[in-house]
DNA sequence: ACAACAAGTGTACAATGTACACATTTTAGG
DNA sequence: CCTAAAATGTGTACATTGTACACTTGTTGT
C-alpha cells in the first residue's frame, strides 16, 4: 500500500492446499493424493490448485475440493497462509491452507473412485511434501480447539449419530479417552440435540438412540448470548 | 498443485496489512495512516506494504511496520488472508494481515515523528479504505481470545506495570469492568508474575506495587502442562 | 492532624467439573 | 425356551473453580 502504482511489485502464484478431516466412526483421518507429476511425483500431498484472478480464496477451495474429490457442500475454514521462500522448490508459491470436515461413510459413494487418493489414519500417515507436514499439525490443532468451542463435529459424522458415536468422535479428535456418563450429561445439558425414535441396531442388541444436531435451536441460544462449551 | 507446469497459472500481488493495537493505560487503539496516494487519497487505512519474491510473509510483516514506523522486536502474528475479488479497486490483490501488540509510552519516541499516522481509540476510529474494518474485526475478535489464553496481553504494558494497569487492560480489551479482588487473585494463582520492590507513585499517595511477567517461570510451567487460562 | 484517594485484602456461596458402578435390553446359541 | 453375552443407559458425592461483595491501610497536601 505504500506506493503509488503497484507495477513495481512483485507478483506471486498463490496456492491452495486442503487438509480434508475425515472420520469412519473409529479414527480420525486425512485425506491424501499421490503426485503423479514433478517435482515430488510418486510422494503424498494434500490435494491443492492455485486461486485465478477471479474468484477469492473461500471459492477456489471450494472448487479444488470439488474438483478433486467431486465433493460439494462441505465445511471449510481457512487455515493459515504458509509461505517459508524455498517451500515450492520449482517457483515461488505461497499456499493459504484449508481444512475441510466431512463424514467418510456418507461420501464413500464421491470417493470410491479416487484411485490416487487415499485415507490414512492420523497415526500412520506418510511423510508429505513440502510443508504440508506443518499444515496437517496446524489444522489439527485448530480442529481440537474448535471441537471445544463450535458445534463442527457434527460435521464429521452422519445427520443421525448415537452418543456413543459422539463420544467416540471427540475421543478421535482429543486423543484421549473420556467418561460416558460425564460426556453424555455435559452434551445434553447444552440442550442442542434432537433425540430420534429410532434407535441404531447395528452396534449392539439392545440398539442405541439416534440424535441428531438441532441447528435451529443452537442457533437461537447463540442469539440469547448461548456459547458451545466443551 | 493440480497441474505439471506453473506457467498457466494467474499471478497475484499480495498485501499485507498490520492492525497495530495499542494501550495508554486507559484505552484500546489503533494505529492509521492518512493515505496520501491514490486511490483513495486522505483516507484513513491501515499501515501495508508488499511481499516481495524473497522473503516470507513473517519478514515482510516485519519489514513494513520497521518501514513505517520505525518500530523493531515487537510481537506480532498472522490474522487471516483476505481475497475478496473486488477489495482492491486499483488491481487483484490478496492481502495476508498480521496483527501487532505495542505499548504506546514505551514506543512513543519511535512515533512521534510520524506525522501522517495516528493513534484512535476503537470507539472513535474513522471508516477505513477497503476491506480495512474487517480485519480490524477480526483482529479484535482475535485479540480478546488470545488474552484470554496466551499471555500477550504484557505486550501492550510497561515492563513494569501496577496490578491497576494490568486489570485495566483487560478492561478495555475484553470491554467489560472486572472485580478487582477476583482479578488479583486469579492472575496471581498463575503464578507467572514476579511482584517487585519498587512502587509506581504516580497514581495514588501511597503508591502502587510493580509486577513484571516472568516468561522464564511461564516457560517452566507450560512445560509441566501448564497453560494460561484467564 | 486530618481529609482525600487509591491500594490492598478474604470469605461465603453457587456453579461446574470429576470420579465412579450397576441395572437394562435384546438376541444368538445351546 | 432359557441363559449368556454385549453394549446401552443412568445419578450421586465430592472437589474445584467462579463470583459477589466492603472495609482497612498507607500516604501526602492542605
Amino acid at each position: 500500500m505504500a506506493l503509488q502504482n503497484y507495477n513495481s511489485e512483485d507478483k506471486v502464484l498463490l496456492a491452495v492446499d486442503c487438509i480434508i478431516f475425515g472420520f469412519d466412526g473409529k479414527d480420525l483421518k486425512i485425506l491424501l493424493i499421490k503426485r503423479d507429476f514433478e517435482p515430488k511425483r510418486g510422494s503424498w500431498s494434500l490435494i491443492g490448485g492455485f486461486l485465478k484472478k477471479e474468484e477469492n480464496l473461500d471459492a477456489a477451495a471450494i472448487r479444488i475440493l470439488h474438483h478433486l474429490t467431486g465433493l460439494h457442500n462441505i465445511y471449510m475454514e481457512q487455515l493459515y497462509a504458509f509461505s517459508k521462500v524455498d517451500r515450492d522448490p520449482a517457483e515461488r508459491t505461497i499456499s493459504v491452507a484449508y481444512y475441510a470436515l466431512i463424514d467418510i461413510a456418507s461420501h464413500d459413494a464421491d470417493l470410491i473412485q479416487l484411485d490416487t487418493a487415499q485415507w490414512f489414519s492420523l497415526h500412520d500417515a506418510p511423510d508429505l511434501i513440502f510443508d504440508h507436514d506443518d499444515m496437517v499439525n496446524r489444522a489439527l490443532a485448530r480442529l481440537r480447539r474448535r471441537a471445544l468451542s463450535k458445534p463442527i463435529g457434527f460435521e464429521l459424522l452422519p445427520t443421525k449419530f448415537t452418543m456413543r458415536q459422539l463420544q467416540k468422535l471427540y475421543e478421535a479428535i482429543l486423543d484421549k479417552k473420556l467418561d460416558k456418563r460425564n460426556f453424555i450429561n455435559k452434551f445434553n445439558s447444552l440442550g442442542i440435540l434432537e433425540k430420534l425414535d429410532e434407535k441404531d441396531m447395528t452396534a449392539s442388541r439392545k440398539g442405541a438412540f439416534l440424535f441428531q444436531f438441532d441447528a435451529d435451536k443452537y442457533n437461537a441460544k447463540v442469539e440469547e448470548g448461548f456459547s458451545f462449551k466443551l
